[in-house]
DNA sequence: CGCGGCTTTGATGTTCATCAAGTAAAGTGG
DNA sequence: CCACTTTACTTGATGAACATCAAAGCCGCG
């Protein structure tokens, strides 16, 4: 991991992220914050770290998981640029309950957290937007798990492969970010049936796949089994 | 469902759910509010409808669920008094993404989402610990969702006596609010098997139960197997 | 009092995890 | 850069966990 600094008003995210704070809010908080720099497979935050910082990814891929009490772990999230990654547990926690690492290079913003409660304290506006957006993610981590649960797995996989394909990627053809087994950890599977519902999906024609590439062939059939596999 | 209203300076759930308000707030937001009351088995909100309410459990039980394409419905969250029981679409969703009906006599407060909202952006302090508090919830579910899925059904079933022992009757010895379907909605299973491993339960003599009533017997047992089941 | 929903038990079948074993790929140290 | 180790990937065979199906008793309710 590497650190720099830059500066916050002239910053491409602060529209995204901080667009209700004035001038000197974000000059304020510009001291109290680092950009840190990630390679493909670093750790980012380990469970049990003190939380005293926010983050949001800049560039690049991260997953959160947890670490289930037999070395198991769960994937829960996949977070990409501009996602709040720090989960929920920021707010209400002071220790983290989840581990982060970065699936890809990652630029991530570490923002001092006691700085953002107290811009949250004096800043009605924001602390709305913040609330939606966190809201939001966390809808969205718990309405998708449930889905998954529901389906078998082959509508698991057809699931995630149009999750990177439409959410991710925004293309019909890319390289998974994951091994077999982080999609198995992700999707509540072994290994081993995660490749060979990958081969199957292969014979059938509705995916072409060589490694880590993944190709939609044949997106309504791979939508359906999404929905009623 | 019926309505009355109430004096929400003088109201006892004030200092628990908006104890960071001074008294021009509180007696602005008053009018601003609902009490109302659901019967066993009445539908508080249905999946669909607009959004425009905040609503928290002054007395009672309800479940939060979701019904899935195909007509199965999968409990998300058994909330009990003083819980926010919106889940976090409130902030982020035009219309709920989940339903929610009574499993108890239950009575709601109910308070115009846009007055909070706009006392969210005057009062910081007030914003922090909603965020606070909705962040704590959500977490729950996430966490809980996760743990509950990485057993084995005998470990889930474990599982959930102890959380209504612990976390809603506070007692080795209660009377579960759930028919057998809704466990297995609850927990992800069939309903079949969910009165199997009851009845196993009782055979070993972990529990006794009659009906809906259920007794722990063997604490020490039901621990070991909600974490190796 | 009869109908529908909830509960219960047993028998059967399917889905999926586990185990085993081999190949390919990717680090690691001399 | 090559032997070496480790980690990822792949396929098949087996068995366990669990869902499904069927059938019957129970209870509340119109």
């Amino acid at each position: 991991m590497t650190e720099n600094n830059c500066n916050c008003e002239a910053c491409d995210y602060r529209m995204l992220v901080f667009e209700s704070l004035n001038s000197l809010e974000i000059n304020s908080l510009c001291n109290f914050k680092q950009e840190k720099t990630y390679k493909k497979g670093d750790i980012i935050v380990s469970e049990g770290d003190k939380i005293d910082e926010f983050f949001y990814i800049k560039t690049g891929l991260v997953k959160t998981y947890h670490t289930l009490y037999d070395g198991r772990e769960k994937i829960v999230n996949i977070a990409t640029p501009m996602d709040y990654i720090s989960l929920l547990s920021v707010f209400s926690e002071t220790y983290h309950k989840y581990s982060i690492s970065a699936l890809d290079d990652t630029t991530v913003c570490c923002v001092n957290l006691h700085k953002i409660k107290e811009i949250i304290k004096s800043n009605g506006e924001f602390a709305l937007s913040l609330l939606e957006r966190i809201s939001k993610n966390a809808d969205k981590i718990i309405l998708q798990n449930l889905q998954l649960n529901s389906k078998h797995l082959r509508g698991r996989i057809a699931y995630i492969i149009i999750l990177f394909a439409d959410k991710i990627y925004n293309k019909e053809s890319f390289v998974l970010p994951l091994s077999r087994k982080e999609i198995a950890q992700l999707i509540d599977m072994t290994t081993e049936n995660v490749i060979r519902i990958i081969s199957e999906f292969k014979k059938d024609k509705i995916i072409a796949s060589v490694n880590k590439s993944i190709k939609v062939l044949d997106r309504k059939k791979l939508e359906q089994i999404a929905k009623h596999g």
